[in-house]
DNA sequence: CTCCGTATTGAAATCCATTTTCAATTATAC
DNA sequence: GTATAATTGAAAATGGATTTCAATACGGAG
């Protein structure tokens, strides 16, 4: 039953001292399966064929405990609803989204250490944490016909 | 009157074929006179010391049509309340924003275009934009007492 | 300068994402 | 098993953003 999870989620979570309910592993278990980053709505759908009794409270919760302990992502998204998806695939936060389909891709991204010290050289800012992100349409929603 | 606006807002307004009216002068002056990214309602605040009858709804309207215009950015934030800036101060959307004051300053970004190719050469996206944005404290913010 | 047509406005209503509240439920330690 | 404290879900509340629509004001024509 928690075999699929990601390495070592199940754990983090019982150490951080949560209880690990059965809605968490529906929720869990979908983030853990897609590698496209999901609108709340979207995992509260998908966890819902899991759970049916899900509720879209604990969904908000969960997501909010998995981005507290590093194990997603939340994408700031446009207006609209928020995405998110697992952190250990983009460990770096520098994120490929397509627009169409929300799959994510990590982008390697060399030169953005030193560029922060420099940035941070000529500014004066203590720099604490940063976001890259390039967006554009992947290879299969560009076959198809919206723009 | 309109002397104050940055370089030509009124006439790509004007050419747009919208008209210059009060409410919007009122808005386009507080984000013209700001280096600092502002929320919606801090817009509509300040915007209202000049124009006390505007509406936050004219606010919305009137940050949508630069934003369509391209005379301010809006950056993707945390939940609750986006943020805008002058597009002019931040030409390519390379923004280092201070978490306590919002204030926001243009990083000079090298090497961004050619990871951008390299990028699309690996991954078969077409990459129709990109958002970086560094976070943490200015100096100023810095010196106070809060973290 | 005045009049007119139309874009624009503001208040209220609405929408939708997110958060709070609270009684009922359930996972875990004993 | 039982106790107990965390967790849950429904409903209500919050708050940002959008829509609606009658009233208003911009800016061109005369």
């Amino acid at each position: 039953m928690l075999e699929d999870l990601p390495e070592g989620w199940a754990q983090l979570i019982r150490r951080a001292g949560y209880r690990l309910t059965r809605p968490r592993q529906a929720v869990l278990r979908v983030l853990a399966e897609s590698e496209v980053a999901l609108t709340v709505a979207e995992v509260h759908r998908r966890a819902r064929a899991r759970y049916p009794r899900l509720g879209l409270v604990t969904v908000y919760r969960t997501l909010d405990l998995l981005l507290n302990l590093g194990l997603v992502h939340r994408l700031p998204g446009e207006v609209g609803g928020q995405l998110y998806v697992r952190a250990d695939l983009h460990p770096h936060g520098h994120l490929l989204i397509c627009r169409s389909c929300h799959r994510a891709v990590e982008i390697p991204c060399t030169g953005l250490e030193e560029m922060t010290h420099e940035v941070e050289r000529q500014t004066g800012f203590a720099v604490q944490g940063h976001w890259l992100e390039l967006f554009g349409l992947c290879p299969a929603c560009q076959e198809g016909t919206d723009g």
